[in-house]
DNA sequence: TGTACATCAGTGAACGCGCGTTCACTGATGTAC
DNA sequence: TGTACATCAGTGAACGCGCGTTCACTGATGTAC
């Protein structure tokens, strides 16, 4: 065989962690397949032979989050979930809606970023959102997303965070920025101590 | 004076009301200046006549959704204060994530199909976005934005009502997309309702 | 009343540019003998 | 142990295309006399 036999592996992870970065911070539209290519140390022609489109690789960055910084809602959400519990939710809601994660640009969650790319993208990628959401409301519902009044109200939670997130994000500078997060923040946290 | 004196202000509407629906539909970077001034009735060569850049377009499509659908949170946030109260803000809140305005493309809220876009765009586009979130808040905290209780409280009504529209919006066909519109539509309510 | 003129909204060809995608080629690697 | 070879990840030039923006020109309009 010739190569190290996960070479190729690890070119397409560094390929699609400089996606996610510069999808989050740009947008979809605003980043060409250079920009990623040259973020991963590659050039441009290499693309196809890992991805076959560049929508394909939206699809990948929106779901390495799950794999990557978002690795415990797929842990506590799919794997464990006798750790679940109103506490995970409450520490999920603090961290969601926090100062750290408004200034964050690169590493944000996708849920924020990309909403409306991704309602105007292929159904590969709104599949990627959609089992990235299914994990929070998972994690919010502390695993008992059968139970309707759980789910219900992880539902709202979720629209909640990423609500707040959204409105503050897109008037970075303005008064009500730290208003809104905040506002979001006490509602949110309302919200899951009720199932506590 | 050469041709009826509001001419050009007419051509100017029927390009900002084309801007704005395709802009709701496709998002910013996927329309562009031929697509809207023939929407218009014109051809591109005329656009700079009327707008100094393509953002600046942007800018006024936005506000055009205050002057046109939004009229009331103009009228009801800034004209006539006295109408405003509780049951104001409840029939927003029912409209706003009701089934008929998570079914529209063209004539639904920019706050909703727009977020990510005016995030990337410049200040102008981001004032004239804001100023549609503040008529939004104002409205749901009946007037009185100076109480800071119901400023917060219609701060986190305004982040329901956005984030469940647009978790909605962007997983379309899936089973969760009316459970999380009515999840954020009964937090909604019950959001105003404590205000009564 | 009729004609020449000034105004200016709109036209359409052209500009430079960067995009997503393709493809013939390169060269570093591990294997076979 | 050393050499020839097969593999294949990556290279970089090239493709057709559509974009935002510019600008010299057109022609419909209302005005002046």
């Amino acid at each position: 065989m010739p190569y190290p036999k996960d070479h190729k592996q690890r070119s397409r992870s560094r390929i699609v962690e400089a996606a996610r970065q510069l999808f989050n911070t740009h947008g979809f539209d605003r980043v060409s397949i250079d920009m990623v290519m040259e973020r991963a140390g590659l050039t441009r022609g290499a693309f196809y032979s890992h991805f076959a489109s560049k929508e394909a690789l939206f699809a990948a960055a929106v779901d390495s989050f799950l794999m990557g910084r978002g690795k415990e809602w797929r842990d506590w959400g799919g794997l464990d979930p006798n750790q679940l519990g109103p506490e995970m939710a409450r520490r999920m809601v603090e961290a969601y809606l926090s100062r750290e994660h408004l200034k964050e640009t690169e590493g944000q969650c996708p849920l924020i970023a990309l909403s409306t790319d991704v309602a105007r993208a292929g159904p590969e990628v709104r599949a990627s959102y959609e089992r990235l959401l299914a994990a929070m409301v998972h994690l919010f519902a502390a695993g008992q997303v059968d139970d309707p009044v759980r789910r219900e109200k992880a539902l709202a939670t979720a629209a909640m965070c990423v609500g707040g997130m959204i409105l503050a994000r897109t008037i970075p500078d303005s008064d009500i920025t730290e208003a809104v997060r905040e506002a979001a923040l006490r509602a949110a946290r309302d919200m899951v101590a009720d199932a506590i």
